[in-house]
DNA sequence: AAGTCTATCAACCGCATCGAC
DNA sequence: TGTCGATGCGGTTGATAGACT
């Protein structure tokens, strides 16, 4: 007989969030922060698990989840990054700053598997052009879904994709005291955050630069060359598109070269190593 | 117009991992 | 070193809505 399931305790809820419960979530984490996921429903009147509560959060309500649907520069990554990782969706997710892993799962799992299982595999280059031929039926499907989605932003459709540097850690705990952001905005895209993990550099867009976007990669570089010293920012957000699409084409040489490179095989216990290192 | 099919995605489940003791 | 609880992760499910017949 196997353990029951941690919601099957009488009287807690099940099934999708009502907006009043996610009041009570976000109020309280408001209030006193992430963690202690146990006993978090209790003090917040909530009745849920723990576990309902904390993927609720990290999956849907926290503020720097980014809206709208995934752009191509992002599908473009996903598609490279599990080429090289596989279904590590965290691992994934952690790269592409407001995307949740389920959200980088679903995706892969209802769009992108598909594009790869009918080998329409995207380039290595860089292109704003790099989204796949469909055919006319999936086509049809993904406006519907635009139009179906309810977490669409239409501030984001048909606008300058915003660049994030990658993440060198997965989502750390968030504090609301420390970035402030607000429920239902666009906030993902906030121009930067503060950056001291890990006694590690803060980078302004003021002083992003080519050579910056080389360093910060550094952790990447480790996997190549294992001579960077990496200088990492959390998340950055340049709000100048021609800049940013300079960025991006960089960072997807970079990512070229290490998941094309002949010379180098890099292993995921390096890329993760490269992630907390 | 009604029934069926299909795609999407939020939510759940169970196992893995980590840290405290 | 082993145990236990909390948290994280990835696979899976099920509700929903649009497309199709």
């Amino acid at each position: 007989m196997g353990r029951s399931p941690c919601c099957a305790k009488v009287g807690l809820h099940r099934g999708p969030w009502t907006a009043k419960e996610d009041e009570l979530l976000v109020q309280y984490i408001q209030s006193h922060g992430e963690g202690n996921w146990k006993l978090l429903p209790k003090q917040a009147g909530l009745l849920r698990c723990g576990k309902s509560c904390r993927l609720r959060w990290m999956n849907y309500l926290r503020p720097d989840i980014k809206r709208g649907n995934i752009t191509p520069e992002e599908e473009d990554l996903v598609t490279r990054l599990h080429g090289l990782l596989g279904n590590r969706w965290s691992l994934i997710a952690g790269r592409l700053p407001g995307r949740t892993d389920n959200e980088i799962k679903n995706y892969w799992n209802s769009h992108l598997s598909k594009k790869i299982n009918n080998k329409v595999i995207p380039l290595p280059k860089f292109t704003s052009k790099s989204v796949s031929k469909t055919s006319k039926k999936n086509n049809n499907k993904k406006i519907v879904n635009q139009k179906k989605s309810k977490k669409i932003d239409h501030k984001t459709i048909n606008t300058e994709t915003k660049i994030h540097f990658p993440r060198p850690v997965r989502i750390s705990s968030f504090r609301w005291e420390e970035s402030r952001p607000s429920i239902g905005t666009n906030s993902g895209s906030h121009s930067i955050e503060e950056s001291e993990i890990m006694g590690r550099e803060s980078v302004t867009p003021d002083n992003a630069s080519d050579d910056f976007l080389w360093s910060d990669l550094g952790d990447l570089n480790v996997l190549v060359d294992d001579m960077e010293v990496p200088h990492v920012v959390n998340c950055v957000t340049l709000e100048d598109p021609f800049e940013a699409n300079i960025m991006l084409e960089n960072l997807y040489e970079e990512y070229s070269r290490l998941l094309f490179s002949e010379e180098y095989h890099p292993t995921i216990d390096d890329f993760t190593d490269s992630l907390f290192a």
